[in-house]
RNA sequence: GGCCCCAUCGUCUAGUCCGGUUAGGACGCAGGGCUCUCAUCCCUGAAGCAGGAGUUCAAAUCUCCUUGGGGUCACCA
């Protein structure tokens, strides 16, 4: 039953957004599965929340889209295990109910759920989360059941732990991994209404697909010792298991990071422009390691995938840590192609107002340019350039270059008199106004100092000639002359 | 609280399995270089084995305890 070849699932429920955890998981399934010539397999658990469903659906498949981890089969590309939707598997589950009828690992119980809730409240004075089911059906007389069966009694099954035992998996991260069966419960397999629970839903589905591998984040650790149970019940075999690290919310909080943290919905780095492939490199960069050095050169996702082996994720939990997102990044930004960069910013310019409709290629070049050592993420872009579409504000700082440079006035209208009648190649402005400073016996740094602010009205700019370029002769003339008049009412 | 998992610079980590290293790298931080400013880039530096016992010639590494962190305890997934 088991195919020879590894398959490994990714098993989100739709909640409306892609969760970094998640997206993690994802990304450790899939770099497992492309390691070993295996197979990535989607499936939604969408068995308890319906609305939304589409909006839900969209953000998960949006999300792996960007990071560029594409299923294998699932919902889109469908597949010979579907369904890939966990609500329309249904009918699959009640063969492995009556099997387990027959081989008498799971028993009817009639508690309501109003009896469980109130035996959970007695034990401990009402603070003790720890109360298990006491197993008050399970007990009951075979005559008793099978009347208050006839008798058409509301009830759910229940796995029938063997006690006393324990269980033991064989993790693939964290090595031999054991629980006493006194501290697991006779879990409900099948809801009162005839529905598969999680745990049981899952255990069936993924042997169904022929699971191989399950990887998942370690908060699902306690439900893997029910699922092994579950599976052995069934006498399925149990697929390796391996359970990643989590990542904990940033500084002032505690816990694992959540949505109310922020920073927590794959969504934001998407619409924030981080590079995909940098942020799949975070991404696998926490809670794992090659094992050599890191290196300073963006991390190719082939050379992620050679390298990969699941046996070196670190067992610890991992502090989220966005600076270091940031810097690889701005690693593949830089290492990025002009061409794809300028393609990339586009966007983040023309919403921000900071590339017009008429720009050219040219322009976009250019700023491009100005923009690739300067940022991490593309929606930083525009604020690198944004002085050129708007009239000046001169900062206070920029507004003293002006004013208390000795000559500034002067020397301004001197430089726009001589700047030549086109403006084509940065180099070809900075080799002039060298010569212009050199002739002037102007020191080169003050007098960009001045012209800078005049051009921008800051003090840090990019390069102060691909500035004049981007702004245009006409423009830069304009900026120049209204510049000297306030060094010149500065000084008096 | 019960159970389970975990513990190396501020953060992410290599080293732990098969004890012997000046405990390595990256981010961040500090200083310097390059330079028309900023940034990029390059160099340098500060910074760590949670604590305590034990085993051993020798412990980050093996054992135990403590402390700390995390997860999980539903007819949710």
């Amino acid at each position: 039953m088991i195919s020879e070849r590894i398959r490994v699932r990714f098993a989100p429920s739709p909640t409306g957004y892609l969760h970094i955890g998640s997206a993690r998981t994802a990304l450790f399934n899939w770099l497992f599965a492309r390691r070993h010539g295996g197979v990535f397999v989607l499936r939604i658990e969408d068995t308890d929340e319906q609305r939304n469903k589409t909006e839900a659906l969209a953000a998960i498949f949006e999300g792996l889209r960007w990071l560029g981890l594409d299923p294998d089969e699932g919902p889109e590309q469908g597949g010979a295990y579907g369904p890939y939707f966990q609500s329309e598997r249904g009918p699959t589950y009640a063969e492995a109910v009556k099997q387990l009828e027959r081989s008498d690992g799971i028993y009817p119980c009639f508690c309501t759920k109003e009896r469980l809730a109130q035996r959970r409240e007695q034990r401990g004075g009402g603070g003790d989360a720890s109360w298990h089911y006491d197993g008050h059906c399970r007990a009951l007389p075979a005559a008793e059941v099978a009347e208050r069966l006839a008798a058409g009694e509301p009830y759910t099954w229940r796995l029938k732990i063997p006690r006393p035992g324990a269980t033991t998996f064989n993790d693939l991260i964290h090595g031999p991994t054991t629980v006493d069966h006194a501290d697991v419960e006779d879990l409900i397999l099948v809801r009162a209404d005839g529905t598969p629970t999680y745990n049981f839903a899952v255990v069936i589905d993924d042997h169904l697909m022929a699971i191989t591998h399950v990887i998942r984040g370690q908060d699902h650790l306690t439900n893997s010792f029910k699922q092994v149970l579950i599976y052995e019940a069934l006498g399925w075999e149990v697929p390796a298991m391996g359970h990643i690290s989590l990542i904990l919310a940033p500084p002032p909080h505690t816990g694992k990071l959540s949505k109310r943290h922020g920073g927590a919905e794959i969504k934001e780095y998407q619409d924030k422009g981080y590079d995909p492939d940098g942020f799949v490199t975070w991404l696998a960069m926490i809670g794992w390691s090659f094992g050599k050095d890191e290196e300073k050169e963006p991390i190719a996702r082939e050379e992620l995938i050679a390298n990969f082996d699941i046996a070196n994720a670190g067992k610890a939990n991992a502090r989220m840590n966005p600076s270091k997102l940031n810097a690889i990044s701005g690693r593949h930004i830089r290492a990025m192609p002009p061409a794809e960069l300028a393609r990339k910013i586009e966007p983040y310019l023309r919403a921000a107002g900071c590339l017009p409709p008429d720009a050219g290629e040219a322009a976009l070049a250019l700023i491009a340019e100005c923009v690739q050592p300067r940022i991490d993420f593309f929606a930083q872009a525009p604020a690198i350039v944004d002085w050129a579409f708007k009239d000046p504000v001169y900062e206070p700082d920029a507004l003293k270059a002006l004013a208390g440079t000795a000559g500034a006035a002067e020397f301004l209208r001197a430089y726009a008199e001589t700047l030549p009648a086109a403006f084509a190649a940065p180099a070809d402005l900075e080799s002039h106004a060298r010569d212009f400073s050199t002739a002037r016996a102007l020191k080169f740094g003050a007098f960009a100092k001045a012209v800078r602010a005049a051009l921008t009205g800051r003090l840090q700019t990019p390069p102060l000639f691909h500035c004049a370029c981007l702004l245009g002769r006409e423009e830069t003339v304009r900026r120049i002359e209204r510049a000297a008049e306030v060094a010149a009412g500065g000084k008096a």
